[in-house]
RNA sequence: GAACUGAAACGGACGGUUGCGCGAUAUUGCGCCGAAAGGUAUUAUCGUGAGGAAAGUCCGUGCUUCACAGGGCGGGAUAGCUGAUAACAUCAGCCAGAGGUGACUCUCGGGAACAGUGCAACAGAAAAUUACCGCCAGAAACAAGCAACUCUCCAAUUCAAGCUUGGGGUUCGCUGGUAAGGAUGAAAACGCGAGGUAAGAGCUCACGACACGCUAUGGUAACAUAGGGUGGGUGUAAACCCUAUCCGAAGCAACACCGCAUACGAGAAUUUUUAUUUGCCCGAUAAGCGCUAUGCGCAUUCUCGUGGGUGGCACGCAUUUUGCGGAGCGUUCUGGUGACAGAGCGCAAAGAUAGAUGACCGUCGAUUACAGAACACGGCUUAUAGUUUCAGUUCUUUA
RNA sequence: CGGGGUGUGGCGCAGUUGGUAGCGCGCGACGUUUGGGACGUCGAUGCCGCAGGUUCGAACCCUGUCACUCCGA
């Protein structure tokens, strides 16, 4: 599953202003609708809701190896929920990395995040879709 | 065997499952656009995909744009010699100095006795044409006057000496000479001996140390060795400065092309005003879009700028046998002490754009170091677990 | 990518033509007071971010390095 990643930096500041909020161990979730989800649906030849990604590892946990490092990690994590788990779609998710994630492994990211997905009811049921 | 020195290489490997970037292929795979050629995303297969420092951004280049008749001032950089190199503050060899028993290592290594200025706290006599003490020499200690005092001692003459003659001594202060000695200090006017002198002094001499010319020999040169000459106020130029050589500026967010639409900023004009859009959602206290974002803004036209895309950018160009070009990489040979140069052969695909190499499992090995490309290259500096190879030194033991 | 600034007692800051490192607040002791505050007197507290160099001597000069911070495109 490709991501379409969120460049700017307004949406970063309203998601962390109006979204919807759940603080992990190694994570912290932040989900916002997306206003601009159909005109990207319209852009995309599928014509399919998509999810935005926005990743946020600060200089704090380390140098530049270990934020790529976390980045990933994040990645496969949210990865392996999305095959898992059945998500809305049209959103807006920014997820910020914690200290505790340099040594976190992937499965650990991925408890995490459905924990979080299940909190906030992101996750849609089975019979609506 | 131990302790070291120098140079170099590697810096996890293999297999499986699953994912990501880029490139190629898909005749007849599938969706969309298009009249078609074709384009685009997805899927499948194949290929390929971070470092020795990618880092710091400290130098030097390429590349791009701007500026530019010529010269000067100012500013900056470099600093033993010769060579290497596209260039450099880099590299090689050598010289000088310093360190080590040694292999070897280290040095921002021009100029202070071929310009000038500054600074040297405290202490100390003095910190730079010095003169406080000391040492020595000289003058003076008088004249008039006299009862007394007359710097002082001895001797001679004399009846009689403060007064004449001769010799010696003294010095609060004065004049001059001197730099031997003087407790300090990081540093004190070459060291030591002899001569010399009123006292002294490189003032003179012998020996030694140092500096600068000269001659000879060796070397391209820095310089070395020998001879002979001249000379005598220290340190500091990572203080100003002087000398020689070099230097236009900015940077891939450079720059080029496409686009300029619904937005924003600036300027000008028009109008005197709710004006732009409607697939979904929403219905003016809204939606949408933009921004410095719980808020604020939004008329029309023209010009300029910003936001967007592509290239720059990953060997290039022409062509499809291959050829040419590039500071490209590997290897062999030749030349050179070496840096390096020349020739032959072979190899060439990281190119992202919120930024691609990951996750899980197994085996070996180990307890995995420092660490992630952002236009490219040559260096430097800094970080770095561990492993291996080559050359060499010293000590010990054995033969 | 380019350019600048800062680092000094517990905290906030001075101090750089190189010569024994200070101020304010805070801290401790004593005095004053019935007691506390205020006030007065005295005192302690520093590898001047780190490493190397120049110099007789470095917080200051030079080089490297680390951290924080600001500005421009």
């Amino acid at each position: 599953m490709k991501h379409i990643a969120i460049g700017e930096n307004h949406l970063y500041s309203k998601a962390y202003a109006k979204g919807e909020k759940f603080v992990g161990r190694f994570v912290v979730v932040y989900i916002l609708k997306d206003f601009k989800a159909t005109r990207l649906m319209n852009a995309n030849p599928e014509k399919k809701y998509l999810n935005r990604i926005g990743l946020t590892v600060s200089k704090k946990l380390g140098k530049a190896h270990i934020r790529n490092r976390v980045k990933r990690i994040l990645r496969e994590g949210l990865r392996q929920t999305e095959t898992e788990n059945n998500l809305k779609k049209g959103y807006l998710i920014v997820l910020v990395a914690r200290a505790g994630a340099i040594d976190a492994k992937s499965d650990d990211i991925k408890t995490d995040l459905t924990r979080a997905f299940k909190a906030l009811k992101f996750i849609r049921d089975e019979k609506n879709s």
